[in-house]
DNA sequence: CATGAATGAGTATTCATTCAT
DNA sequence: GATGAATGAATACTCATTCAT
């Protein structure tokens, strides 16, 4: 599935890749992709010319930001959803859910991109996002099935809801409790009433 | 409770600022804030100077937007509060969200400004923020009272809702019934279970 | 001398002018030219068009506020050499010289018209600059034979002094015992020794 | 004493800043700060984003310019002061006095800096302004004490002196002689009678 | 390969001047 | 005539991307 075969990077220039996501994903995410990349370069301790050897745009350089975290959720929601109690799939379902918002803090591209995926997206996120989407898709209609979740609710209306949730999250600031009554209250919503 | 007394503007120019105001509306709303001053000034067919010359800042362009928006918010749930039927003020409650949701399509900075109201929101959009929040604020108590709405919901969580119901809708595109299922969770799960 | 006939301005019109051209000499001195002419119109209760009616040009303007400087200053100037006791011609020089430094004050521009004149200064100017030369000139050849100013001194120099003094007294400030000091450098200079 | 330790310039960039820094002090000079920072950076066969690499503003542009040539000055200054004939500091002061007046040439600027060390001037400045004042204020005591000058000037009135004789010789143009009786008359002038 | 200097198109804002009301 | 709204060229500064060292 991926392209031309590359070959394995020379240890420093590995360790220079790695440093630069790790700054890029952390600055991407605290403030957003506005950020001139010159200052995310300096910050990972390389020159821009290293940044832009790796990444030979500052949205390639966003895409592999993004690629990295997706397919770390894209782990993680599989091993939720292989690991879930058979007789409770929605408790997976929002645990998946739980997941994706959480780790799609900040500035929510992630999530963003996930339910975007398959439309515009570009061709590196579309697997992970299909991998997450087929994980999510496959408890939402066990769940279903197993009158946990209402009947009439489709994949991308989750989706919808993964990111709108995301953004209600970053509205909302810190309050771990307050948090959670968000949680609560669109788990609540996807039950059959 | 405005400062200087202004004048009333010329036709040609009243005309000229509503034209900007509107072309400004649609453009931050469909592309977001980053779109060139020149450009809406071309779009509305007027030099950059007459622009400037209504707007001293791009700032203060994007705040009449959001005031001129907010305004009629603030005026619509006005009507739907003082209307609604008082054995029912979640259904008021609900029309209340719809209409903020709505109408804070596109880049969903008018729900974001009504939900950071009194935090670091400029002068201007103080007053109509405001007042829809004491509106919800009201109407959320009274149907809390009634048992409508679950009782530990505050007024932050309701507009970090407000904000990120936004998102799931502009996330999900255009499909009716969809947009209604949506409605459906996020209400359902408002109220106690 | 002049050109095309004018015809006398309106009673209001010539208020307006004469307004225009106060507030003009009074800004350019003090703040400079850059100030922008909306200002001065607006200082001067007008609109900018009626600026621009009576002053074509924002060089006009400053022109026009030059030329009215100038001729107060050759009037005065005039008066001072008319009246100076024949006996001692460099004392009627000197207080021409305070004069019109003094009357420079600001920043100045009025002192370099004056030196300027017959090289490239506007027509409008050439009449009171010259006049003033005319009269310094005078003034000088006299206390030159008269033995009371050093006999090498040409009116270029004089000329270039008068500038530059005004320079100086602008960079000392205020102290009137430390100016009077400056003119009397400059005065014992201009003697023989 | 300075702050941030800079590495030095690659062979380029040295070349590129200096090019600059010439052309700026060139041009600053001979048509004032108005000029635009493109035109200099064209002048200069660079980019504007050179420019501001290496002049983050336009403003730390005229003020690199002008310290280099104060710097020059003081070490000038220095010398002069240093290798002067202990039974002539008038004469040392005049020769400072020269100096400084000729490297002041142009708009001026550089006279009118130093005149305002300690009052208003950018950090940057007030070290060789501080010097060269410093230097003459020596000179001139001594010259009084000696009763070669007269002995109520302070300094600020020679500071003065120095700015409008600039001034006077920038408007005299460039006759030799002409200059030269400029400087006769000032120094005769600072003279006691 | 890494570096960071160079590039220049792009952006908000100002201001002299024109022209419809 | 007077007004002030409209105009748009001009200007300082930024930042993604390229390229010489």
């Amino acid at each position: 599935m991926s392209g031309a075969q590359e070959r394995p990077l020379r240890a420093d220039a590995a360790r220079n890749r790695a440093k630069v996501l790790d700054v890029a994903t952390e600055v991407f995410t605290t403030r957003g992709v506005g950020v001139p990349t010159e200052e995310i370069a300096r910050a990972a301790g390389v020159g821009v010319g290293t940044l832009f050897r790796h990444f030979p745009t500052k949205e390639a350089l966003l895409e592999a930001v993004m690629v990295r975290r997706l397919e770390a959720m894209a782990a993680m929601t599989a091993q939720l959803a292989d690991r879930a109690d058979p007789a409770e799939p929605a408790e997976a379902l929002f645990a998946c859910f739980r997941l994706v918002v959480e780790q799609s803090a900040g500035k929510n591209e992630f999530a963003q991109a996930l339910a975007a995926a398959g439309v515009d997206v570009h061709a590196a996120l579309r697997e992970p996002t299909g991998e997450i989407q087929a994980r999510l898709a496959g408890l939402l209609s066990r769940a279903q099935r197993g009158g946990q979740i209402r009947p009439d609710l489709g994949l991308p209306e989750l989706l919808a809801l993964l990111v709108g949730t995301g953004t209600t999250l970053e509205q909302l600031g810190g309050d771990p409790a307050a948090r959670e009554r968000i949680f609560d209250v669109v788990f609540d919503g996807l039950r059959p009433r």
